[in-house]
DNA sequence: ATGCGGATTAAACAACTGTTTCAATGATTC
DNA sequence: GAATCATTGAAACAGTTGTTTAATCCGCAT
């Protein structure tokens, strides 16, 4: 092998092992020891690779969602081609996938989450790049079940019920092992989970498009 | 002053500047020197007093559980004498209130946010001491919406629908603020913010307990 | 006044932190 | 084959951490 390769190999295991350690500990409890052991490498090897140990962190951050992005291909939340009852089945169906996966993916999730716990300066840019996109997606979206003539900061609460049904299963699951493991067991079950959202949430923006179409 | 209210009036500095260290930063990252300059005490106090940082945390988020009980006495959530629909009203719009608080309550939140994120032996308290019951006391609540016959799954599935759109706002706050901070830019937001999830959950369970009444 | 005992203090402790140093290594280039 | 240079390794560094020690303080009963 080249030193090229080498390089790369060591430089790829320390961000590989320094995601998982961020998403599970967090960066505070996340010590450069851990990850360079658990990566099979010099504790040197981080001031070598990335500057810091802050530095590092931002550099597994974007390459989680690099990862994200290539297993989900974002571009299918957008495909306008669909029948808006099937777009937001789908956006509600990835969301949740990708809040519940024990792979890569839940890493991913986990930092996310850790980073709306104690944001730093690369949440404005996630932010920015990848919620703003599908914010705006969705307040396109909604009309078509609501009907028109809201404020805009209901149908933005509206966004936030429908994402908050999703998050809660991340953000809370410690407690929702607890209290109904049955939502969230097997993957079958996680699957009616989606369909529940979805059929939760459809169910209240007719039903309010429905009486607000009455009232007006 | 007595030695005896010397000895409470540092023991309860120490744990207010403890709940409020450790619900803004994070177990980890507050240090007990941190703490203690905030109380004004000595550093050899929280070794004193309390016998560990560890032990000072435990009774710090028992601590915030009894303020947070003393200003909203979780038994308004169970009166039975109201109908369904004030019920539930009055528990999303406590349970939100509870979430949005930016004094003492806003200490406690951000305190359990963080230890359903990083969770500790003292979860399983929280858990089984205040959670389950209320999470029983919807179980019960929801049949007058949906109606019967429901799986046990899909009706734990319906309160993590609730429960969920009032955490985002808490969990996801640094994202709702930068999208969205219309939402819960004032009191009068977080009111109609309330409302709009009561109504939003009700229309919902509403309407599918309607459909599932027209299949069956 | 005296001595008792809890409360407070400054100082030190050992362990751990992120980071740096510098020599050894080993492949590549001339 | 020698020089070059990125990479690795062990060790050390300086600062911070939670915790402990031992001396001091001070109200209070005797």
């Amino acid at each position: 092998m080249s030193q090229l390769d080498e390089q790369d190999l060591t430089r790829d295991r320390i961000l590989q092992a320094a995601l998982e350690s961020f998403a599970e500990r967090g960066f505070k409890a996340t010590t450069v020891r851990d990850i360079c052991s658990q990566a099979g490498v010099n504790v040197a090897s981080v001031n070598y690779y990335f500057r810091s140990k802050e530095s590092l962190y931002k550099e597994a951050l974007v390459y989680s969602f690099k990862e994200a992005d290539r297993k989900y291909p974002p571009a299918v939340l957008v495909s306008e081609l669909l029948p808006p009852e099937d777009r937001l089945r789908l956006f509600i169906r990835t969301l949740l996938l990708r809040l519940m996966d024990d792979g890569q993916l839940g890493l991913h999730a986990k930092l996310m989450a850790r980073e709306l716990a104690d944001p730093t300066a690369a949440l404005d840019y996630v932010v920015e790049t990848v919620m703003r996109p599908r914010f705006k997606m969705l307040r396109d979206l909604l009309p078509h079940f609501v009907g028109e003539g809201w404020h805009a900061a209901d149908i933005d609460r509206f966004i936030l019920s429908l994402i908050g049904q999703c998050l809660v299963y991340r953000h809370a699951r410690p407690m929702v092992e607890r209290l109904c493991p049955g939502t969230m067991a097997s993957p079958d079950a996680i699957d009616r989970t989606a369909e529940v959202i979805f059929q939760f949430s459809l169910a209240a923006l007719r039903q309010l498009g429905h009486e607000k179409g009455q009232k007006a």
